[in-house]
RNA sequence: GGCCCCAUCGUCUAGAGGCUAGGACGUGGCCCUCUCAAGGCCAAAACACGGGUUCGAUUCCCGUUGGGGCUACCA
């Protein structure tokens, strides 16, 4: 049968994850799971200058919030030096490459290179615009180029799937393959990811780390959806999918060529999806520390209260574009807090008239033999009849009373979410 | 500059010779409605340009323009 599959995501730490290296990872990851291949994750680390344990922390810490679990190491390429020694030395002594005041270089052959890339499809290169790089620095680390090949081929990768940034080095490692007499991998080159001015994306464009999204409440869930669709189609008009189903339609063909740019409003919507509809548990794992950070959280709600408190979670979920808004919308149920605002209290409680109606609508609700979101509702509007006033006066009312803002959730449900005691005491203004 | 690559609404994209050029985000309007969201419906919005090839080009070829990448003892 045909090779096992193997890629790898070979990230150098000498920066956090940004946004396009994940998506790359992303599409490895996807490749390996939809035919049952390795994910292997290979760390760059030969820029002794460049590379920290930090970065390398910082990377593997994304990837595992992005949920892109590798299969085989961390390998380190600074662990490996031996290795692309031994193979420089062998290319010395094959008449491949040559001294150069210290450092071995690859000794470009005249002809052409072409290869077929499973994205941009032949891939042609005169030899003579290539010149002869370095395999070996003089400190004894291999250069990006001998550290890729020696390793791809030892790690017996066999689709090489990386940003197209690598398409103009590709040649080069070629060249190395065929000095070293190993057979090729498939080769195919993902689209870059641009900024939404279609410029090179930059600190300027805002955050372009994966952990900065995190930061700002984004949901790993959505960050992943999103960078899914960038540079790929399923070729239908999903736009959302769980991890079975992207792996399913997932393909090498549904790749483009043209670069995209980062659209932040479409990351912002995938998010407002997937905080609305997110499983109980999922959303909870990523709430919690929120909620315990803003010195919110109590162990009672996911106890006693914890059918209380996920129907609070439930009116907030469709109002919410980032894990933070949760937090805000929720601290007035949450604590016996409230802060009214100035504004919403002059637009709606200013009138002596209006706080008596709540009076006796707080009367009125004191009395329900049940404190239900139907016989709130009704008593409300009856009362409103009575009155011979609109419905809506009693409602912002309230909605002030109880809750301080002119913007909540409906009022029958703050009034159940408040239970009795505390709707009856907050309309008694 | 040299080499390589790319080009459909503002953005992500479907399309693979004949389509009212489809979907999504965003935008505007309407509906729902107690505010805000969510949701539903509708609308505006694209084949960069010029040559070919062809009965017919968004689609194939060439060029121009624009954009991106590489051009380090960085990856």
């Amino acid at each position: 049968m045909s090779q096992p599959i193997r890629v790898r995501f070979a990230p150098s730490p000498t920066g956090y994850l940004h946004v396009g290296s994940a998506r790359t990872a992303l599409f490895d990851w996807l490749f390996a799971r939809k035919h049952n291949g390795k994910f292997i994750l290979r760390i760059e680390d030969t820029d002794v200058e460049r590379s920290t344990e930090d970065m390398t922390r910082g990377i593997l810490e994304a990837m595992t919030w992005l949920g892109l679990h590798w299969d085989e190491g961390p390998y380190f390429q600074s662990q490996r030096l031996d290795l692309y020694q031994e193979t420089a030395e062998r290319l010395l002594s094959s008449g491949h490459a040559y001294r150069d005041e210290g450092a071995i270089r690859f000794k470009v052959p005249e002809g052409r290179v072409t290869y077929p890339d499973a994205v941009f499809g032949e891939i042609a290169v005169e030899n003579d615009t290539i010149e002869n790089f370095v395999l070996l620095r003089s400190d004894g680390h291999p250069t990006y180029h001998l550290g890729v090949v020696v390793d791809d081929i030892d790690m017996r990768i066999s689709h090489v799937i990386r940003g197209a940034d690598h398409i103009s080095n590709t040649p080069k490692q070629l060249l190395l393959y065929r000095a070293l007499g190993a057979s090729l991998p498939v080769f195919a080159h993902l689209p870059l990811i641009l900024g939404p001015d279609k410029t090179r994306l930059s600190k300027r464009h805002g955050a372009t780390s994966v952990m900065a999204y995190q930061e700002l409440g984004i949901v790993p869930e959505a960050l992943r959806n999103f960078l899914a669709l960038l540079g790929w189609s399923p070729g239908t008009d999903q736009e959302i999918f769980d991890d079975a189903e992207l792996i399913q339609a997932f393909s090498l063909d549904g790749i483009s060529k043209a670069n995209a740019s980062f659209n932040p409003d479409k990351l912002a919507w995938f998010n407002a999806q997937y905080l609305s509809r997110l499983p109980q548990e999922k959303l909870m794992l990523y709430l919690k520390p929120e909620l315990i950070k803003a010195g919110l959280w109590r162990n009672s709600l996911e106890k006693e209260e914890s059918a209380w408190f996920q129907s609070l979670i439930d009116l907030l979920r469709p109002r919410a574009k980032v894990l933070q808004d949760f937090i805000r919308q929720s601290k007035v149920f949450l604590t016996s807090d409230i802060d009214y605002d100035p504004a919403a209290v002059e637009k709606f409680l200013k009138d002596p008239k209006v706080k008596e109606y709540l009076h006796i609508l707080a009367s009125r609700l004191q009395a329900l033999p049940e404190f239900t979101l139907q016989n709130t509702e009704t008593a409300l509007r009856s009362l409103a009849d009575e009155l011979g006033i609109k419905a809506g006066v009693l409602i912002n009312a309230s909605r002030v009373a109880l809750t301080g803002q002119a913007v909540a959730p409906g009022i029958f449900d703050v009034m159940t979410l408040f239970g009795r005691e505390r709707t009856v005491a907050r309309l008694r203004i």
